[in-house]
DNA sequence: GAGCTGGACGTACGCTGTTCGTGACGAACA
DNA sequence: TGTTCGTCACGAACAGCGTACGTCCAGCTC
């Protein structure tokens, strides 16, 4: 037997499972659920996984590529609706209602979603899945293609907001209340009157209030062709 | 007289002006305005000052700070409108469509908005004024509250949309359109028999509706109590 | 065996925001 | 006048960041 006592390698592949892009996307994945997003970088991704960073650029393409690909992960695990006529409003409440509680479970993921045109599978099946009830609910087809955006938004951004209040609960809607009273009412005199509407409401009672509004928008709109 | 050849110390003050919280804000949206928001960083605007990036930090509170103050800029140059209750409508749209394009005229400043909750002297002088027209327009003061935080959320989100086309000129919605008719009709019956109402309207005028969508959900709201 | 290919990944580049310590200097005081 | 104190200015350094580039090596094919 041949045992040359000479320098291991530190490339010493059979030692380590092979990467993959589902092994990649995992520790993203896990992460960004202990830690945020602002631990989700290609240093502790592939730290991670014990391996250098530039290794996990064969399976994404770079960190903004992973990013999209944690959003799909995060999107396919949403249940979707079998779009009923009778049901569909409150389906669609249902269905983004999870789409928020995927977001927010992942810390600072939904600032990412914001400017992603709908692309990969599940977002797609997502997208599909939103249409079916609108259309399940007579709406018109350009409407519903239009607030298929504006649902989607509304989704990202109460989850944004959810973040926010992880970060400074309650503390948050405190400040805004003192900073209104606290204004001159001869300059902002409906702040300072509205100060406690304009602070109500948790960001989910304002998301399913956004989403009423639109669908109601939406609504109008239909009956007055 | 004594002129005594020692070196010329680097902090030669009185070769420069001193600096001010409105010339490092200046300076940065000055940056800003030519090239966009990632040359906003705090060397870039310490350079263009003739300075180190060490010298800001007694006139913003960091980069978060700097931004801050760049949007509370933007948001002074909006023209308000003096609501009247037989034209609130109109003017809603024409004033969010000034902030529209005043955060189009700052590449990426859109973006930065998104979380911000409104408490510098300009934003909450537009939030008084988004007030005036709905509670002009007879709605209820919850649904007013509420919704001006809404259509903060669809001028950013148009304005963001801009700044992504500014980038990609019509390319995306073309891309779009030729992933959402290439898919599968089995699976995607919706997507692809409405795939050109999808990519249909550019963001103005998707963003219009939008705030239309959302006035007519109001009213609707407020005419059923 | 030789050559090729693709995965693995170390090294280095060019940046980022921020902190800390020090120098310069004006105002106030004794 | 000399000294003290507070504030501005800012260099140096810290602790990162994403990524490009070049090298190594295992596995495969001929």
């Amino acid at each position: 037997m041949n045992t040359t006592p000479h320098p291991r390698s530190t490339r010493d592949r059979p030692a380590k499972p092979p990467l993959s892009r589902d092994a990649v996307v995992d520790a993203a994945l896990a992460l960004l659920k202990s830690e945020g997003l602002d631990a989700v970088t290609m240093r502790r991704v592939a730290a991670a996984l014990d391996t250098g960073p530039a290794s996990l650029y064969v399976y994404v393409a770079g960190r903004e590529g992973l990013l999209q690909a944690i959003q799909d992960r995060i999107i396919a695990t949403i249940e979707l609706e079998e779009p009923d006529r009778l049901r569909w409003r409150g389906q669609l409440h249902t269905l983004l209602d999870r789409m928020y509680r995927a977001l927010v479970a992942h810390p600072g993921i939904a600032a990412t979603t914001m400017t992603e045109p709908p692309s990969m599978d599940a977002t797609l099946h997502l997208l599909e899945n939103i249409l079916g009830l609108l259309l399940a609910g007579g709406l018109e087809p350009q409407d519903a293609a239009w607030a298929a955006d504006i649902f989607a938004l509304l989704v990202s951004y109460a989850a944004m907001e959810a973040d926010a209040r992880r970060t400074n609960p309650r503390e948050q809607a405190d400040e805004l209340y003192q900073r209104f009273t606290s204004l001159s009412p001869e300059t902002f005199p409906l702040v300072t009157a509205y100060a406690t509407q304009l602070v109500a409401g948790d960001s989910e009672e304002r998301f399913h209030v956004a989403i009423d509004m639109v669908v109601d928008g939406m609504i109008a709109r239909a009956t007055r062709r």
